[in-house]
DNA sequence: GTTTATGCAAATTCTTTGCAATACT
DNA sequence: AGTATTGCAAAGAATTTGCATAAAC
C-alpha cells in the first residue's frame, strides 16, 4: 500500500525510511500543500524534528517544493514532474486571508515570463491572496490550521 | 527634505510621526525591499517594536506591500500605486538563492491570471527564485542580511 | 560495528505585545 | 488632561539543532 510511496522516494534517491514514507503519504494523501505542523498533526508517531529533517531532505531532493503563501508557515507540496532537478512545477496557489488555507489552482495555467539576462531561475512561487469562494458565501469551515 | 515622505503618508492617513518618516524613508531609499531586520540595521534611532508596528500600519493603509520571498523575514516594499485600496502593485520580484537578496524585476510584466469564480484577489506575490547575475560570475557581494 | 535515523529538549530566529514613559494636541 | 506613540523587555510562534538512543546495513 505505501509501494507507490516507496518508488517515489527511491526514484528521488532518498532511503524510504518510516519516518519518510508517513511524511511523503501525508502530502500524497492531502489535496492542499500542508505545513510542518499540520503535518505533524496527521503524525503522531513521528516527532516534529524527525518531519523537519525528512521535509529538508525532500527540498533537497526535489520531491516536494515549499510554498511561501505569507502565513507564518511554510507550505509543502509534492512536485508534480518527478524528473527535473528543478522545481518545475509552474502552478498557481491561492491563499485565503480569511480561512487561511492554501489551494492550488490547477486550472490556472502560469505565464511563464522573460527573465532578463543572467539570471537563472530554479523555483517559482506565484501565490495569489484574497477571499475563496467559501470564505465569500461567508460559509468558511473550521481556519485551517497555520 | 522630507516633504515628499510626508505627503505620501498623509496621502494614505497615516499620521507622519518621526518613526514613520523614518521608516517610510528607508524604503523609499532602498532600491530594493527590506527585512524588518535591514530596516533596523539602517534606523540604529528606532526600536525593532516601533518599525514593526510602523510597518503593520503601512499595510493597513496600504502603503508598503509584504513580499514573501522564502527568506525567514518578511520584506517590505513601498507601493507603486497609490490610490487602490488593494496591493495592485504587480510586478515580479527575484529571489537570489544564493546571497539572499530580492530584487524587483520591474521590467517583468505581471499577466494578470484569470482566477476561477468565485475567488476575490486581494494581492499577489510573484517570486521567481534562482541565482542571480552577481552570483553566477561568482562575484556576489556580501550576502544581504535576512 | 559503523553509519544513519529518530526523539527529546533546548536553542535560534523573526516578530509581536504588555506596559510604562514620553510626546503630541 | 487625554490620546497616541515609542522603547524596553518579555512573550510567542515556527523551525532547527545537539546529543543520546535506537535502528539499519
Amino acid at each position: 500500500m505505501n509501494d507507490h510511496i516507496i518508488s517515489l522516494l527511491e526514484a528521488h534517491d532518498i532511503k524510504p525510511t518510516g519516518n519518510r514514507i508517513a511524511v511523503a503519504r501525508a502530502l500524497d494523501d492531502s489535496g492542499v500543500p500542508l505545513s510542518l505542523r499540520e503535518i505533524e498533526e496527521t503524525l503522531v508517531t513521528y516527532d516534529r524534528s524527525s518531519i523537519s529533517r525528512a521535509l529538508a531532505i525532500f527540498r533537497e531532493h526535489h520531491l516536494v517544493h515549499a510554498i511561501e503563501d505569507g502565513s507564518d508557515s511554510v507550505r509543502y507540496e509534492l512536485c508534480r514532474s518527478h524528473t527535473a532537478d528543478t522545481d518545475s512545477d509552474l502552478h498557481a496557489h491561492f491563499y485565503c486571508e480569511r480561512c487561511h488555507r492554501t489551494i492550488c489552482l490547477d486550472g490556472v495555467a502560469l505565464p511563464s515570463v522573460p527573465l532578463p539576462d543572467g539570471y537563472r531561475m530554479t523555483s517559482l512561487n506565484y501565490i495569489i491572496k484574497g477571499i475563496c469562494p467559501a470564505c465569500r458565501r461567508g460559509q468558511q469551515a473550521e481556519p485551517a490550521l497555520q
